[in-house]
Formats: C-alpha cells, sequence, structure tokens
DNA sequence: GGAATTTTTGCATATTAATGCAAAATTGTT
DNA sequence: AACAATTTTGCATTAATATGCAAAAATTCC
C-alpha cells in the first residue's frame, strides 16, 4: 500500500491542528478524508511517529508530537569558599554557591548591607534578600567568581 | 497528605533514571522506597505531572517527561495564553539564574506575590521567600527553563 | 509474470490507563 | 479542638492502547 506514508503524513497534520485525545477519533477524522482503519493501526502509527497523549491543562488529553531531545539540566553545585571577616560593620562572612552569594553579619546589620548592594544596581546581580543577619544574593547568569569577588570587594573585606 | 508532593518528586526522579514502561512497574519501584498506592493514583500523577509514555528507538514504550516547547504550543494552538489580570498587580520584572527565580516587584508587593505562587504548591518549586519588594524561588533540580517560564505565566506576564 | 520475501493490516484479545464515586486524610477556620 | 471545606486515595469498572498471529498487500528477484 502506498497509502501508509500519506496516512502518517495526514496523522501529523490532524494531530497538530486538532486536539484528538483518543485513537477512535482519530480513526474517525480519518475516515472523513476517506482512508479506512483501525485502531490497532492507529496505534502502530502513532509509536511509529512517536506520538505521545498528554494531559493539558484543561484536565484533558490531547496527542502531541514530542521533541526527541531529552532534556536534563543538571545543577551546577561549586564547594563553598570562605572569606575570613575583616572590620567591616556587622560583616561576618561571604561564601559563594552556584550563583548563589551568602553574606553573614551580626544581627541586624544586613538589612542595612543589602540595601546598599541594591542601590549599587550592579548588572550583575539579580536580587538580593535579608532577613536580620543574612543576606541571598543571585547573581546573572553567566558571573564569574572573579568577577563577584572582585565586585563584592566594594562592600566586604575579600582576601 | 504531605506525601503527595514528595512521591511526584519521586516519581519525576524515578521516570528519568529508570526506564518505565507502566504504572505497574512504577508502583513496583515506588513500593521499594516504602510508597505504596494504587495504580489509579499513579494515573493522576502522571497526569498532573504531565508525563507521557512514547516509543523508544529500542521499541519499547517509556515513559517520559516531555518538552515544554511542544506542550506550549499545543497550548497556544488551544488559546489558553492569558494572565488573570489581578495577578500581575505590583509585577515588576522576572529573572532567572541557575535554579533560582527572582521576582522583582513594587515595594510591598512581594509578599503577596509570593503567597499566590507557595499556595499553587507546583512541584517545580522546593521553597520560596520574599522580602518587601523581592521574591527568590527555588526550583527544583531537574526543571527546565521552559518549564519555569511556562509555569510562572501563570502569575506574571512573561512576553 | 510468478514465486519468494517483506511490509502492512485486521481481528481478537491482553495489557495498560483513566475515572466516577465514596471514604479517608488533610487543611483551613473559628 | 471541633467543624467545615478541600484534597487525595482506593476500589471497581470502563475506556483506551498494544500486540500475537494469520492473512492480505506490496516489493523484490529471477
Amino acid at each position: 500500500m502506498r497509502n501508509r506514508r500519506n496516512r502518517l503524513q495526514l496523522i501529523i497534520s490532524i494531530i497538530k491542528k486538532n486536539n484528538i485525545g483518543n485513537q477512535n477519533d482519530l480513526a474517525r477524522i480519518l475516515r472523513s478524508y476517506g482512508i479506512d482503519v483501525t485502531q490497532a493501526t492507529l496505534s502502530r502509527d502513532l509509536k511509529a511517529l512517536k506520538v505521545t497523549k498528554v494531559a493539558s491543562d484543561k484536565g484533558e488529553y490531547i496527542y502531541i508530537i514530542p521533541d526527541n531531545n531529552e532534556l536534563q539540566d543538571s545543577m551546577l553545585q561549586r564547594g563553598m569558599h570562605s572569606i575570613p571577616s575583616g572590620q567591616q560593620a556587622g560583616f561576618v562572612s561571604i561564601n559563594f554557591s552556584g550563583n548563589i552569594v551568602v553574606i553573614k553579619t551580626r544581627n541586624g546589620y544586613a538589612p542595612g548591607l543589602a540595601y546598599d548592594i541594591d542601590m549599587s544596581k550592579s548588572p550583575l546581580i539579580i536580587g538580593t534578600i535579608a532577613g536580620a543577619d543574612t543576606i541571598f544574593i543571585v547573581l546573572k547568569e553567566g558571573v564569574s567568581r572573579d568577577e563577584a569577588i572582585h565586585f563584592f570587594s566594594r562592600f566586604v573585606p575579600m582576601d
């Protein structure tokens, strides 16, 4: 049969256009195109096309043609790198982990220091949050450890 | 049960590591972790996680967590890319860095928005913390940028 | 063309997945 | 803590999907 290839083609376009949720519905639509096959064949077709059924946000199932790449972003987890404290007001320590900087201060000092860091409007930083004695700073992706160290040396002792 | 979210996480990691092909096998593996649920529950879990079964190159079926580009495409076809207007109040910006999301708001709005995000109880999120104008959200390991973007589009404009 | 070989299909059925419903567990409220 | 409201789950069953096998088509080879 020369039909199989055409049918597979048609199935793809039907699945992309309509919201098909099961193989019987698909068979029905194919029939309206003059193609008459059983559910068993469609099961094989969908397997060949790697079509899968997935839940939509509406709570119903629809067929999609998934990407063939298995995505796995692995988290970069660098070890902590501690730096001895100096005599900056309230400063206790600064540590890096991945793209996060954690600054510890004596109690009550964190908000003030965080404010200063915020006000620098550094493009290296996408956000800071301060508790009473801890500041979390999220660095922009791609910022190197050295860049960060250089920047933070404006605020705290970094040797 | 507080177990559900843990189970969902475990399911994700099991599916990514092993080649699971049906819900009974999954149940069996979960049982080896001390988690005992029925196939019915797993069907619901997989629906919630948008896990789908797809033919591998070996000719067998395995579960995967599909690429969200495809999902978004099919969502867009269904015309569901609207953002509830009430949930944009005070929003300023959203940025990603590694597994951290930083949302900036106008002063005072962060706690409310963070609360809404918390209440969504997304399995993608490990935790959130809010200051006055900034929210930090830590994503679960393995959550792709696309997945995250899709999720946060429920809360803030992402275009 | 015709026999041999490979591919595709339907049938019947086994396997797998989804769901209505009531009960149990959890969460929210006061 | 007690009650109400919501969520989660299992059971039982239905719905949907996959597949062994034999037959029908298509393809290849002489």
